[in-house]
DNA sequence: TATGAATGAGCATTCATTCAT
DNA sequence: AATGAATGAATGCTCATTCAT
């Protein structure tokens, strides 16, 4: 090679093969999909697709975990509008709950949703993996920020993980409930009313002592 | 043939396919089960598994759907503990939170909530009858006890549905989060303790004004 | 059995069985032909059929050989025509080729005709006996008379059999062209030309000489 | 690659594949040949015949048509020989007879014939293309044929696909009667005499008038 | 005798994966 | 490095046929 450009062509190619893998898969699931249609989606032949990822299955492991990262990424970015709360804690919450739930409720997250539980029974180190890159990642920094909030007494002192954790599920949870298991998109609406109930009940649950 | 005998072979050989046929689906997933394996398990030769059942689809609805009915029973019932709330509000709630937990967390239910996702692409309808069966019908029940709670004063009044909601949020999101995707048993301690934080933090943001 | 009753009501239902076996035969093939729709055909259930006919095959050989008695009688009814020729020869064979094409040309003919051929491969003695019962047969009565009307020099002299024969591919030929081979029916009018044109030929080259 | 060679390789595969499912499906008939059988034959995994021709019916239909065109082919030749009819005319058309039989009653030509008959069921279109390729073409051939003789006068003046279908009737139609449907092989000598029957009939009956 | 129920055998088709070019 | 071609392994489903009633 010349300079960096033949090398980028072959990463170009693999990234292409790996985001067409994704597409595949959310469009099939895992068993239904077949190498032959990522081929083309990636407009590659069959064999290319084996050159550079052995397996179908090395194929879906990379394809979740990108865009596992691509999800997470985006929920640490709203949890991050904690870092500087307003006067108006209702008020900063309802925004970070609002990024929370349409980063998870797009196209992307919820294939990557149905993927990942797809997975548990042949991947479980898979579905381990995603989780990390996803859920539990997004509760360790929304940890950090509930804790934060603690020490300022801005929130009642307590596990701040444990807080996280129910936090989510007061977001998640109805979500689920309303997409019937990420089948169906959520109206922005309801994504809405779902974040500012959530946010309600839990300040009312978590407001300081007194 | 002598009374009612010779129609119950039949009915009992139908349910032991549809039973050997959720044990294999559990086992191996939609795609990777094979009749062949489902015939196997229920003792009967593979015809006489599309003599009763058409179709491996249609294998597939049934066995869900009776898993489905088996949990939201169990659900239920866990529920009806409301009906007589004792003096000690957490006491009771405990009570249920922590059956409820466990119906759902065996190894049938979690199995249930992996087929059920599985089932979003290819069977959209039985996703949504399985969730009827379970989760939304679970709802309408801890709704129905709540409102009780609310009118007699010892609930914060509201809509009950979405308090039903959020409640069972606040114990099915940790032991998702716990379960990596019910992938995993959660122990029973764990089982207990977040019952035991979902129901502070409910009656917290749920207790009458004042 | 009290009287001839009873046998009787079981002479129909065999009948039935067969009947339903060339109706189904017709319409599917004896490949594709199942069983259970002969059954179904009959009004009877699947057991019945094979305690009466051992066999699909059996059935397939009765079916085919009761329609080409049928058809067989019918030929033979309209060379019989022949038994009193007429001044006009030409006016007589044209009233019997008509006869014999329509009888041929049928539903029931065409089915016969195509199953026949289907059965040449795994069944060669039906495939004969049906010949025998239809075109053999047919082909003798004709050679009588043939070899009546050379005896009363109204044809040229020559072999009885080989006129008839020739007579009949004058006939068959044609209608086997035009049907595609027994695939559509073939209009009462071509029907009749193709008659008319056969016996014009026939006759001229039959005709007596001098 | 030097030259044309390795696409060569492919088109002899698929060849060797598509003769391979003409000699299984004139042994076994469409229905009970099985696609392993032709594998086999062809000496290529059974993956292999399905990646040339998608179908079973597919292959049904190539081996048909190119049986058909070989057929085809041969007996358009054997017409050819009335281009040049000798003073005896006679002659002539028992050789060109001769050929013709023989073409269509070898053991490609009778197989073909049984397999046009059966596919009229389940494939009308390929009934109707294997008669446009043999006797459609070939009657058409020999109308052109006698339309010249009747124009030299060396035949009476008629419609000549009318005398080309019966020409033809008289020759098939007695070998179909001895063949028993194109069951068995017709001996050499039978062969010959059908055609000079044939021929002298045909030529009495439209010798030029007076 | 008539039938509901059960089964053994068979077959088309698909797909992940590997070679040779 | 990329690909056309070939294959081994699997699986859903059908159907003729037989028991037991």
């Amino acid at each position: 090679m010349s300079d960096g450009a033949p090398t980028r062509g072959r990463i170009d190619k693999r990234e292409a093969i790996v985001r067409a893998a994704f597409t595949v898969f959310a469009r099939r699931g895992y068993d239904q999909a077949c190498v032959q249609e990522i081929a083309d989606t990636a407009h590659v032949a069959k064999p290319t697709v084996y050159n550079h990822l052995t397996d179908k299955a090395t194929l879906f492991r990379h394809a979740l975990e990108a865009a596992a990262d691509t999800v997470g990424n985006r929920c640490v970015a709203a949890v991050d509008l904690l870092r500087a709360p307003g006067n108006d804690l209702t008020e900063t919450f309802n925004a970070m709950a609002g990024e929370l739930l349409s980063a998870c409720a797009d196209e992307q997250g919820r294939a990557l949703h149905r993927l990942a539980h797809s997975a548990t029974k042949d991947f479980p180190e898979l579905a381990e993996s995603v989780h990390r890159r996803t859920a539990a990642r997004l509760t360790d920094a929304l940890a950090d920020r509930l804790a934060q909030l603690m020490l300022s007494q801005r929130l009642r002192s307590c596990p701040p993980d444990l807080a996280a954790e129910q936090f989510l599920s007061l977001l998640t949870g109805p979500m689920e409930h309303r997409s019937r298991l990420s089948t169906y998109e959520v109206p922005a609406a309801d994504i809405t009313s779902i974040a500012h109930a959530g946010v309600d009940t839990f300040l009312r649950a978590y407001a300081p002592a007194g």
